[in-house]
DNA sequence: TGCGTTTCTCAGGCTATTCACAGGTTGCCG
DNA sequence: CGGCAACCTGTGAATAGCCTGAGAAACGCA
């Protein structure tokens, strides 16, 4: 369903429909700065997004809207989210959700919800994170096809999603949840600066309040594994950020 | 009848039917719970799937969705499961069913339904648990080559699903009943991160309540009887999950 | 019923990971 | 060449996440 994708002018690979259309996903939370962060962040990975605050505005909009993907909080005013879900089933019944729950809340009701292929991510979560779990979920539920999709690749460097293996010439290299991530997006958006802001908004969950040094630590890091002894992929531009890109150009 | 797979992009073995088509299931439960659950699983299987909630409605459904399997569960409001499958059996002479029944139920009436090459589970089960004797009804109901379908292997490791024979290396390795399913569903998705609450979902029964270190009890239980000694096939990837994956790479 | 097996809870131990802090280094500007 | 801002990185503390031993409870089978 989902068969072909197109690579952007920045470098950047989409998904899309086999139409040529962007890929749609309904986004539904109660929290205002919670369905416009995601709607930001979606809409920045070229898809078309709606959003709505409760279980029947969200049912409303997925009937004339159709979306190819369901971002749901767990949480809402008027309903339940599994009730939600199953009226949400009777009208797309293939459509893949990703549920959105709290921290705590976690054990008890997730029972059963990633069973059929559905995923979720616990609040506070990082956008990145919310995108490659949907992209995930919209590339599995698509045609059988498209094989390599899950795995980036920037010169010799190369990162499996599904499997979370990187190497870099062949040999393997083990890194932290946060250093995958960090790298991840590295690699999604290469020979493209990318400021420690936007890293930070993008890598970090939105109530981080650390210094924002991390940033640098983790580059550090990543530097010590990927770059180690090697020509260097990973580069500094002072004042504006970092890039990734091929050794050899 | 069925004698073509395909390999999805998870890298997961799919049963098509020999026109390419997806394999079609109808489940019969009362509970929409069941239902609903069912469903989800079974899709994620890339089978088509159509649900009933009482006899009337899985005769006439059947009649014309023409399913390659059922699942039918025993205790259904309108009608007795056995009248239910007498007339499924007017229908559709052929057609394998998987009963569900409750824990006690057993003994008397299923012994002699099984006879026919149909299957039961009993409530509550686990999905992998469906899935599996589902895909062996399916299978044997069509053409009778293709045995092999039945052994998983990964690197040394195989696991045979009809015999429920592990070994290693020649080794044989007896598991328990737990330890047999989780490593199925591993062994089924290798190179593949599973999180804890997916392997969960899918090895454990609909309705455990228990702590979510259960798996990693587990994990530690098969490593030993697995690992022991040997390049180790079974990784953790803290914050993420386990995989399985050869010894060599 | 009784006995061995299996499942699961609980809790302690341990290591990897995250992050703050602070001092060192680099590059850029005049 | 000095000074400053931006960046790098060593150290170490707090903690999250995982592992596993011990034993209770449930189960299966004779």
């Amino acid at each position: 369903m989902f068969s072909m994708t197109t690579t952007s002018p920045q470098g950047r690979t989409e998904l899309l429909r086999p139409d040529g259309s962007p890929v749609r996903v309904l986004v539904v939370d109660d929290e205002m700065s919670i369905t416009e962060l995601l709607s930001m962040a979606l809409r920045y990975e070229g898809w078309q997004i709606r959003s709505a605050g409760d279980g029947t505005g969200a049912i409303q909009t997925a009937r004339e809207f159709r979306p190819d993907a369901v971002v749901l909080d767990m949480m809402l005013p008027d309903m339940d989210g599994l009730t939600v879900l199953g009226r949400l089933r009777r009208e797309l019944p293939d459509v893949p959700v990703l549920f959105l729950t709290a921290k705590d809340a976690v054990e008890d009701r997730i029972a059963g919800l990633t069973a059929g292929g559905d995923d979720y991510v616990t609040k506070p979560f990082s956008l990145e994170e919310v995108v490659a779990r949907l992209r995930g979920l919209i590339r599995r539920s698509g045609a059988a096809d498209r094989r390599s999709e899950s795995v980036l690749v920037v010169g010799d460097l190369t990162l499996d999603e599904d499997s979370h293996e990187v190497s870099r010439g062949g040999d393997n290299i083990h890194l932290t949840a946060t250093e995958f991530e960090l790298l991840r997006f590295l690699m999604r958006n290469p020979r493209r600066v990318l400021s420690k802001a936007q890293i930070l908004d993008r890598v970090w969950s939105y109530d981080f309040g650390g210094q924002a040094n991390v940033v640098e630590l983790y580059i550090s890091y990543l530097r010590r594994k990927i770059d180690a002894g090697r020509e260097p992929m990973i580069h500094t531009r002072r004042g504006a950020g970092y890039l990734i890109k091929p050794a050899v150009s």
